[in-house]
DNA sequence: GAAGTCGGAGATCATTATAGTCTCCGATCG
DNA sequence: CGATCGGAGACTATAATGATCTCCGACTTC
């Protein structure tokens, strides 16, 4: 249950790797291309090219064209959260189909529904988590992070 | 993104009518069938009976059979959370398929991967907080809880 | 003890989301 | 100019989900 998808595992990866080769000290800094990590990671090439795009796209990182072009990061790892990259592949948190419905599709149980607010606060907490951990939290830098007050002290409705 | 499933959420709002009736001040505490909860929440019958089943099973609610049959608690309200409904409905909690894959299917990332650790400690947060969020709470009693550490002090492997 | 009411359990089908593939285009650097 | 890269769209296959249907067995009530 509440299972990442393959696509944002493999951003998440990508990215990683990204910023390993971008500031690590072991090689000199690089532009990295999508078949170097598609071949360090043994992910289909153009799904993860489909990942990148998007990522591109959501200015989480830099493309560059033509022979030698690849991928840059397109901020500080630091400044890079896993709440970002999810919500750049996966669409915005929604625990719970209500909190994004569109109109002419409503929740059956809309009316008498007693765990709308409630589960709005889990969802709140989550994204908290995820957005306080950041890709250089991932890299070995762990800094210590809290995370607070799932439940409020106001009444829910009911 | 990490969306409860439509049986997550029907197993949830059962529980809470359920504790609802059973405890609440308005009407004298009864037993509670499926086919009520399903016209009031307007949810396919047999589909709800799969849940409640379900939740039967796990131990979280008693079934009693015959005419005036249905279903009750089988614990306080306090005792259960919604990582047990969750767990119980939908399986163990993964946020990442390796955390628990069979023999036969492994991960052809898990050579070189580098996010594994690092969503482990995401994964535990996030079950914190579903561990910390009891039926009581969503129904109005809300105590203040805290989860904290994502990341911890120790290196993670690269 | 018979009837009716309930849960238990299985197979089945439709719909959707996901994962993955294929093809063509445009930009850029050498 | 042309090889190499990203950008973008359509497309297919597979799996998960949501929902429905049918039959069985247990128990309670009358």
């Amino acid at each position: 249950m509440l299972k990442f998808s393959k696509k944002a595992d493999y951003g998440l990866m990508a990215l990683q790797y990204i910023a390993a080769v971008q500031f690590g000290d072991v090689t000199r800094a690089r532009i990295v291309n999508t078949k170097e990590i598609a071949e360090e990671y043994n992910i289909p090439l153009e799904l993860l090219a489909k990942v990148l795009q998007t990522l591109a796209k959501s200015g989480l990182i830099e493309s560059h064209n033509g022979p030698k072009g690849g991928y840059l990061l397109a901020k500080s790892a630091r400044d890079i959260t896993i709440a970002q990259v999810l919500e750049s592949i996966e669409g915005p948190l929604g625990i719970t189909d209500c909190y994004h419905e569109k109109e002419g599709e409503p929740c059956m149980q809309r009316e008498h529904c007693t765990i709308r607010t409630p589960l709005l606060k889990v969802q709140d907490s989550i994204y908290q988590l995820l957005n306080s951990m950041t890709l250089q939290d991932m890299m070995g830098g762990t800094p210590l992070i809290t995370v607070q007050s799932i439940t409020t002290a106001q009444g829910v409705e009911r």
